[in-house]
DNA sequence: AAGGATCACAACCGCTTTTGC
DNA sequence: AGCAAAAGCGGTTGTGATCCT
């Protein structure tokens, strides 16, 4: 036996709301509220509608703080960051827009967003100029000692790394590799602290976060100091030396294509020929400690 | 001008989660 | 703790508007 019906679908009214009917449901709304059940109401309100219809269209279109119209750009973006880090969990991404919808944010998502995203018309998380957020070396070593890592706060702005301009791929080769690594240790970038991240991987945690980044196609940066860190995966594919003991930095993108691409933000150097063969082969199969995926991570300034 | 195709968005459906008893 | 009802949520559908041929 399946549940009770929440309403009788013989007796109420289906389809688009007439303004008689928006008007009846406003003014009670507006005199009684809710009373704490939608299922009631209509029937107290006078109206020959299901309670789930009364409080979709209270929700979605009667409410005096709605914001109709079109959406703007930095909506868009918003949208568009949002959805990478937490998919199409739609009455999450609705509550960072003030004034909007689930509903509202799913449909312009499904009908324009993702269009306009597929033709490279909107700023997103994977091409864009100012969505790139990254951590300092001491972050990530705090990352890795588990501090500060609460889920992400609403409150925090975003910081973003202006350098890492464009689509990921193209900046090896049109920006100065050393300009990347100037501004990755700015003031302006130093004193951050992790708000949030949910997507660290650690060799101790077999529940590698790698396979999520891949399809995310998020940007990290591997962090290690000298050889004694480095995983047997790095030394067998020479990422690192197991006698330096300098810092070793790889800025790692993580394609759509799953293919991880790689750049010594350190030296300068691009090591996307020297590693991307057989490490990409491992990367699904092994955690790293230094991982930090900056892409569901969520940094702001002290 | 007509009619088919596409778009935009409101509304519905049914599953999951929360709440109250 | 367990159950039922209500609320919340995301996917899907329906329909009017607009565009295109």
């Amino acid at each position: 036996m399946g549940r009770a019906p929440c309403c009788d679908k013989a007796n109420v009214k289906r389809g688009p709301w007439s303004p008689d009917e928006d008007a009846t449901l406003k003014n009670y709304l507006h005199t009684h509220g809710t009373g704490g059940n939608w299922i009631a109401l209509p029937r107290k309100a006078g109206l020959r509608r299901c309670g789930k219809s009364c409080r979709l269209r209270w929700l979605n279109y009667l409410r005096p703080d709605i914001k109709h119209g079109g959406f703007t750009e930095q909506e868009d973006q918003i949208i568009c960051t949002l959805y990478t880090q937490m998919g199409s969990r739609w009455s999450a991404i609705a509550s960072q827009l003030p004034g909007r919808t689930d509903n509202d944010v799913k449909n312009y998502w499904n009908t324009k967003l993702k269009k306009k995203l597929m033709a490279g018309k909107v700023i997103s998380p994977n091409n864009n100029n100012n969505n790139k957020t990254l951590l300092t070396t001491q972050q990530n070593s705090d990352f890795q000692d588990n501090k500060n890592c609460s889920p992400p706060s609403s409150s925090s702005s975003l910081v973003h790394l202006p350098i890492l301009s464009n689509d990921i791929n193209n900046f090896s080769s049109n920006l100065s590799l050393d300009l990347i690594h100037q501004q990755l240790y700015s003031p302006q970038f130093m004193n951050l602290e992790i708000d949030g991240a949910n997507s660290r991987s650690n060799k101790n945690n077999n529940s590698s976060n790698i396979e999520g980044s891949t399809s995310s196609s998020s940007l990290a940066l591997l962090d290690y100091k000298g050889g004694s860190s480095l995983l047997e995966e790095e030394k067998q594919h020479g990422v690192g030396d197991d006698n330096d003991e300098s810092n070793k930095e790889f800025l790692m993108d993580l394609g759509f294509d799953g293919v991880p691409t790689y750049y010594d933000i350190v030296n300068g150097l691009n090591c996307h020929e020297r590693v991307v063969g057989e490490f990409s082969q491992s990367i699904s199969s092994c955690c790293y400690s230094e991982w930090v995926d900056f892409n569901c991570a969520e940094i702001k300034p002290h």
